[in-house]
DNA sequence: ACCGCATTTCAACAAGCGTTGAAAAATATT
DNA sequence: AATATTTTTCAACGCTTGTTGAAATGCGGT
């Protein structure tokens, strides 16, 4: 085994790529930023990660396997609970969204820098197209079925079109732009995701079974 | 007078900035892009607008009055075509989005752009707080006053977590990353913004009569 | 002690960046 | 027609960028 123990600069530049793209996007930030705040040589970037855009995607496959598998989890969990008549649409978009809570209380504050940056690109014309699909396609689409078979009756362009709100409240509040803080004078914070999803879970579900009937209500 | 009448080149400027900046973000865009597309030369930029910042303030700045006259004209209408009973839920958000949309009716596809730049800096953690404040604050006050008293007994806080659950709906759709056509199969089209709004209010007002409380149905 | 390999730094490159001062062209004023 | 002013281009600057090849360093196996 020549592997030597995980060299502990390899993550440091993931870590630090992680917050600067998430904070100014891809172009906003310079491999030399990136070494700097590592406390780095700029080469070591290109040996470990070769371009900057290799790098880039490198951050996002660092955690998305571990992410995508805890929401895929948590949607089994909830079906394999619910009854016959399979979970109620409160607790398939519970799935969908608590597992992003847990893995900030892991205490690694990579995590939050992973999420603001997911939003980043979901929210993007450029790199939306290029990343989203293959990142999350299979992911979404396991909850939309569920969602369909919640929703019995309801026409597709009607739960697409409410996924598509869902994924917008989302992709604001992993954004964490302090928006809602200045907004509410303090009330509401961007950094509270519990209070975030305790909110949006009833008000997106709410939305769901007005859009796309009402047939199971409860 | 020694105006002149406008000349056409310093639109095209702010034309190009508008729609470069919307797809790739202010760093993603060079002002050599820019004028190249415009058909100009690069220092043109610098004459008329000063530094790459202030180009960036002048495409905002250009649409700004008028955006949010028209979206505060329509609160006031709805307003006072409301008895004294006050708009619905329905009505107040109709008044904050169908706007949008009749922007875009006017055949400018700059408005578009325009769009899009907003929902880039509003997801954005580093230019939100930098322009957002200054562009929307005192029009989305309104419109949080209008839904308080639509809502009477809500508690603030979750009024202003519905308006972040609004919000995010809008921007995503406002970005036009064309996630919804891939993930519905044509069956959704980024572009219809009607379409995203006619689900979109009924949506949002579901989730907000859900959250702060369904004392006024209907 | 030496070797082989992975890791890290050093030094430099060609290309592209925003910005600027002065020249040229177009337009308005007299 | 001549002049003044605004608009546009030209040419160049100093600086930063991503990337690379070669040198230096660290380290486990023998």
């Amino acid at each position: 085994m020549t592997k030597s123990r995980q060299a502990p600069k390899r993550e440091r530049i993931l870590d630090v790529a992680e917050e600067l793209f998430a904070l100014r996007g891809y172009d906003g930030v310079t491999l030399r930023q990136i070494a700097k705040d590592a406390g780095v040589d700029v080469a070591l970037a290109s040996y470990h990660f070769g371009k900057k855009l290799d790098l880039f995607n490198a951050v996002f496959e660092r955690r998305a396997a571990h992410l995508n598998s805890a929401r895929l989890d948590a949607l089994k969990a909830c079906q394999a609970s619910a009854g016959t008549a399979g979970p109620s649409v409160e607790q398939i978009i519970e799935a969908f969204l608590r597992p992003l809570e847990l893995a900030q209380e892991t205490g690694d504050p990579g995590w939050q820098n992973y999420l603001a940056l997911i939003a980043y690109i979901n929210n993007s014309p450029y790199w939306g197209p290029r990343m989203m699909s293959k990142l999350f396609d299979s992911l979404v689409s396991a909850f939309i079925a569920a969602l369909r078979d919640a929703l019995p009756g309801a026409r597709d362009e009607d739960i697409y079109w409410c996924y598509h709100n869902l994924s917008g409240a989302l992709t604001l509040t992993l954004a964490q732009t302090g928006r809602i803080d200045k907004l509410s004078g303090g009330k509401c914070r961007s950094a509270d995701f519990q209070a975030a999803y305790d909110h949006m879970i009833p008000f997106v579900a709410a939305g769901f079974r007005e859009v796309c009937g009402r047939s199971t209500a409860r």
